[in-house]
Formats: C-alpha cells, structure tokens, sequence
RNA sequence: UCUGGAGUAGCUCAAUGGUGGAGCGGGUGGCUGUUAACCACUAGGAUGGGGGUUCGAGUCCCUCCUCCAGAGCCA
C-alpha cells in the first residue's frame, strides 16, 4: 500500500496510491459515480467505474454517506474536469465506518447550528481553510520573531491581579491563598524577561470578562505580546509594521489556495504590504470631526471612526501618541507633550479595527510610581514590577498582537469566531 | 447592559386571521463525466414556553426564554 497525502497527489499522476480519508460527497450516474474525499490536507474526486471495478466495490454508492471514513485505492490521473486538476480511478475501497445522519448538510445553515456543531463544522472547506490559514499566520509571526533575536518566554496564565486594571478578569480560586485571575496580558511578565534575555515573546490565550458582543470579540483569545530593550517608540512601531508585512507575504504565499477558499480579494491584501500610514491621535481627531465624528482629544477610537480612518486606505494605519486618560499606566510620557503617552494601535483596514496595540514603557520609577498612586493600584502586589525600574532599568517598548483579529482580517471573514477551533463568546461555553 | 431583528420538519426557509408547504438531508428506484449533479416516488410537524383576544391564531396582544445584528470596552 502506497499511502499518500492529497497535498502531494501531483507526484503520483501515473501510479496506484492509497489516500486515508473522509467522504466529503458522493454524486451517482448510473454506471458511474464520483466520491469527494477529503484527508485533511486537500480535497480530490474519485471516479468509480462499474467497468473498472467489482460489483461489491460499486455497490458501496448505495450506503456510503457524506463524512464516512474510508481508505480508497486508485490510479492518479491529471483530469482538466477534476476541481484541482487530478483525479483518482478508484480500483478499491476500504470501509472504516460508515455513518448515519450527519448533521451537517453541503447547503446553507444558521450559525446558531453551526455553533452547536462546531466539532463537525471545523471539516467544512471553508473552516478549513480559516484554521490552514491561522496555523500560517502563527507560525509566521513566530518565524519572524525567532529570527530577529526574540526568545520565547511563556508568561503565567494564573496572575494575582490585573495587567492594566481596567478590564475585567475571570476569577479563580486558589487554595489557600485566596483568589487567582486568568491572565488578560503576559505583558508585564515580558518586561522583566527583557531584563534577562534582552527581546522576548509570549504567545497563549488570554482571557477578558468584558460582556462584549460584538464580531471582532472573544472572551478568550490568543495573543502574542512581544518586547524589547533599548527599542523606543518609533523603534517599536518600525517592528509592527515589518512583522506584519512579513505576516501578510507569508499568508499570500503559503496559503493562495486557502485564501481562494474563502474568497479573499488576494490583490487588495497584496496592496496592505507597503509603508503603513501614521497619524498622532490628534490628527486622526481633527480628521474624525471633519468626517463628522463627535470624537474629541480625549477620547477613544470608536468603531465607526476605526470605519472611517481606514476607509480610503490600503494599508493599516498607526494611531500613536495617545492622550494618557486612554491608555493604561506603564506607557511611557512624551516628553514634548506630558499629557500624551508613546502608545500606539495599529487599525486594519476593511473595517477589522485594531490588531495591535502597543507602547514604549514607562523607564522612571518615579514618574511609574506616581502614576500608579494616581490610579490607585494595590502597590504590594506591583512592586517586584517596580523594580525592574529599580535594578538597571532602559528604555524598553513592546505590543501586542490579537491572532484571530489579524487572521479574519487577513483571511477577509466577517466574524472572529470562525478563526479560533472553539470560540468562547459570553453565550457560549460549549462544545 | 442598551437598541433593533428572529424563533415553523434533522437543516434552510414559505404560508391575506380560515385544511401548515417547498428545497436540502433520510428512504426507494432511474441515469457512464457529475461539480452544493439531476429526475420520479416516499416518510417526516405540540409552529420556543405560558397566558389572552376571536366562531377560528403559525399569523393579533401580553409575558418569559433562546438566538442573531449593532453599540460600549478592548486585541
């Protein structure tokens, strides 16, 4: 037996192969029939012939069902009729199981089943091509960061406290030393692994309690939070925008086939991979109220002013220089501007709003302390993160970038749910 | 939490207040190049729960539940 993938089925044209799979359809003529089989790494259609095959072999168009899983046997053939160019002249067919009712049918469903069914929907082309092409992307941004000098380093995912206080955790409880929090960031951990190992990334789901209910959240995702020493803002915003567009290539280039799958206009993505565009917070305010905004200086980016930046723009748009209200307690001030932090956010365009916010971090004791005396924070619980100011502290600056955020956007499907295996919003928990 | 919308066959949807239908999926049969194949036949129903109006409610009213879309927060 000559077990082959369908990736590889272009190799074989000519030669009697064994592919390992599941019926994805069956189409019957009479005398002849067609079986799709899928294997995880490709789709390809058999042809059964009742001249080239014994009757019991034949007969199996009678009790086969769409998701059986079957190992079939056959001659690979280049066929211009055949959807990927070859075929396979089935000669035998090997019986695992043969399924009753599945429930997922080749026509339209709500997403309420499909949600229900999420175990089986995932063998649906299209969600699998979305979870081909969030592999990619991953493995991209890794690629890219390893080769930059960055070291892993898995932050907790059990933390005594919050990150940036204002977002609400998931609680836990700890034996006997009270309550624990999933982590909602691996950020702070990052900057002492700096201190160590000089650029450093985590990646691992993180976990938001918000009661958000909106297509571009979850309550956990996954998120890689990178950091440097001795890179500034500008520095900082430089590594987004090549790390992105090293994503972008990446995805363009190892996944055509899947971005084909799900219908992604190819050539508008291609034109995301040139210089980003930058505007200070300020400026995309003044923009925002011509545009007819009510947005002010000291606000936050809503989601029609996301809308409305991006609009007439091929490529994301850094917003940096953010009012301090805004944005959490490490970023660093502007020293032209104190009531500014060097923060930066980083809107994809089409509407997909932010995949990346980052910052310089705030290097002073002093001007870290008071800031979060301001913000009342349980200093206890944040001294050790003080003292990384204390013990040789540098210039250092980081960001963090959302995977299912990037992946839908790359990936140009409306909701975020569909980029993640099993999505957990605040109404579903199961499968 | 707020605003809007929807719950009818396993699934996707029809049905002027007057005998609840179709497509897909299931079953049976037909067809030698099908592309979510097609054709014929067939089985399949407390119309989300409760209450009300009416001679009569899937349809109108009240209420609860569930889901969807959007907002806020964020990646």
């Amino acid at each position: 037996m000559n077990w082959v993938f369908i990736k590889d089925i272009k190799n074989y044209d000519g030669q009697v192969v064994t592919l390992k799979g599941w019926m994805y359809n069956l189409r019957s003529s009479g005398k002849i029939w067609f079986l799709l089989l899928r294997d995880g790494t490709g789709l390809i259609q058999g042809i059964v012939s009742k001249a080239d095959v014994n009757d019991a072999v034949f007969d199996l168009k009678n009790i086969l069902t769409q998701e059986s899983s079957v190992i079939v046997t056959g001659l690979v053939h280049a066929d211009k009729r055949a959807p990927g160019g070859f075929e396979l002249i089935v000669h035998d067919i090997e019986i695992v199981q043969i399924v009753q009712d599945y429930p997922i049918t080749l026509k339209e469903h709500g997403i309420e089943f499909l949600m229900d069914n999420r175990h089986l929907w995932l063998r649906s082309r299209k969600q699998w091509a979305l979870l081909r092409l969030r592999h990619t992307i991953y493995y991209a941004i890794t690629e890219y960061l390893n080769q930059n000098g960055f070291i892993r380093f898995d932050s907790p995912i059990l933390t005594p406290n919050a990150c940036e206080g204002t977002t609400t955790l998931f609680e836990v409880p700890y034996f006997d030393l009270g309550k624990g929090y999933l982590s909602q960031s691996g950020q702070l951990y990052l900057e002492a692994g700096i201190m160590s190992l000089g650029r450093v990334y985590d990646f691992g789901p993180v976990f938001r309690a918000e009661k958000s209910k909106t297509r571009k959240h979850l309550t956990e995702f996954w998120m890689m939070d990178a950091e440097a020493a001795f890179i500034d803002h500008v520095g900082n915003m430089q590594l987004q925008e090549e790390l992105i567009r090293y994503v972008i290539r990446t995805a363009i280039e190892r996944c055509e086939p899947e971005l084909t799958i799900l219908e992604r206009d190819i050539a508008r993505l291609k034109k995301a991979d040139a210089p980003f565009g930058r505007m200070t917070h300020r400026e995309a305010v003044e923009y925002l109220r011509k545009k007819g905004s009510t947005i002010t200086d000291k606000d936050d980016l809503g989601a029609q002013d996301e809308v409305l930046l991006t609009e007439n723009s091929d490529v994301p748009i850094f917003i940096e220089k953010w009012p301090k209200e805004v944005k959490a307690f490490y970023m660093k001030r502007d020293a032209k501007n104190p009531d500014l932090v060097l923060g930066d956010d980083l809107i994809a365009p089409e509407g997909y709003g932010e995949i990346i916010g980052g910052s310089q971090r705030e290097d002073d004791y002093d001007v870290l302390l008071a800031r979060m005396q301001a913000e009342n924070m349980p200093l206890a619980e944040y001294q050790w993160f003080l003292d990384l100011r204390k013990y040789g502290t540098v210039p250092h600056s980081g960001f963090g970038i959302g995977l299912e955020r990037l992946t839908a956007w790359i990936g140009g499907v409306q909701h975020i749910r569909e980029t993640i295996p099993f999505p957990r919003t605040i109404y579903r928990l199961r499968p």
